[in-house]
DNA sequence: TGGTATTTGTCCGTATGTATC
DNA sequence: GGATACATACGGACAAATACC
């Protein structure tokens, strides 16, 4: 399973770049040192040097250089997002993990379920309702739609294990695009029956769109977090 | 003021995309029809591309083609985050909106301030707290640091307009990278003096960093938003 | 102040590999 | 197996912004 060079290059500076040898402000070398350092084109150099800049890691400025930009503040302990499932969150963070189904029936979408979802009219799908906990703490009830044609065979047993896992190695099928938009609730009954809300009136609602490798998308996600538990990372460039 | 090549034919491409001239699933022609009707080099278009697969607007898949995954559920009408001032927010939308600010001090950050912000100590600061109103309503608290280094002339005038289009037309800077971290918070008895919270006993915490093109980070701001207004687009893509 | 070297930004052409149809 | 399509990589040329002397 041979890398590709810019990403063993782009890999090889961030961690660089983590363990300071590569310090805050500093300016990495010019792109014609690295293409005699890597021994290979400038073309290659500036790939991995642009998913830098998309990581937020360092910032390019025209007849000047590369400078870091990066500082630690433990951005790995928790980022939530990304494309990453609640099982390997939980795992990476070492943390006590749990699903229960609550609710596991087929449908075919209609009219409504199409209005909220995006999935087409007529498509069948599993609608799931679960209950995530975290260190034994109900933390996240998800409200899931996935089209049975893609998650083939899925059953409440795989959904308190993990689907993705269950559609990476037993399907050949994996999520490539995410699409998402959060927003903050007042809480509902069921919210209240099901989680720990610790006090707050609030649930954080991520709405997901989920595509695989085909364009298709095949899930259709709606997460109701507890406040307490949620944190999001972003960065952002303009120009 | 030309612009680039490969941002024009981004642009192009994005536009066919939202018109509908592309449709939802259907490929685009392939890269090399595209280097044909742009009369330009392979590299040029797969440029552009790699900025839609970005926006989540395509998503490409080896030996078959590159297929539009772009659908319209208003997006462009709220969209917060982004590097994205205020003023340019309210705006877009055609919203009444109004700023007023309610401490402007200057100071000298120590271990304290150093230890929330990551601005150095003894750097020199002007410290603010300011209300965002929107059709009337008070949505945002800000609790901004400016460097005074680079922001230099700072007043609660200026602070009650726009600090932003102070600092691109009066002393050409601007914002290039933002780090963001958002949590929900309890709120405090300040949040509820100066906020309409319209029920919720929760704020939504956007804590960022930004970065001018010197790479110096030269504001670090808390901005708390009442729940009711808060949306938040995010698209992420996987290997 | 001004000219030169350095450094990043854009663009082109070509070759080869690999997945899909 | 052959054609098509995207993915990676190389090398070169010139432009534009910045740094240096």
């Amino acid at each position: 399973m041979p890398k590709t060079k810019y990403i063993e290059i782009y890999e090889d500076l961030k961690h660089k770049i983590e363990q300071n040898i590569y310090e805050y402000q500093q300016l990495l070398p010019s792109e014609n040192t690295l293409v005699k350092e890597y021994d290979c084109s400038r073309n290659t150099v500036r790939r991995a040097i642009g998913n830098l800049v998309n990581d937020g890691y360092v910032q390019t400025k025209h007849g000047q250089g590369v400078r870091v930009i990066y500082q630690d503040f433990k951005q790995n302990e928790y980022m939530f997002g990304e494309t990453e499932s609640f099982k390997e969150f939980a795992r990476r963070n070492h943390k006590q993990h749990e699903t229960k189904v609550i609710l596991f029936e087929e449908l075919t979408v209609d009219e409504e379920i199409h209005a909220h979802t995006l999935i087409p009219v007529g498509v069948e799908v599993y609608h799931l309702k679960r209950v995530r906990y975290l260190e034994g703490k109900p933390v996240i009830m998800d409200h899931n739609y996935f089209r049975k044609d893609v998650v083939k065979g899925l059953t409440a047993e795989i959904a308190e294990d993990s689907i993705y896992q269950y559609l990476d190695r037993e399907l050949d099928q994996r999520a490539v695009t995410a699409k998402r938009k959060m927003v903050v609730e007042r809480t509902t009954e069921e919210d209240e029956t099901y989680l720990n809300l610790d006090g707050f009136n609030s649930v954080v609602v991520v709405t997901s769109h989920i595509f695989n490798s085909d364009g298709v998308m095949f899930e259709h996600t709606q997460s109701r977090h507890t406040p307490g538990n949620f944190v999001f990372f972003d960065q952002t460039r303009r120009k």
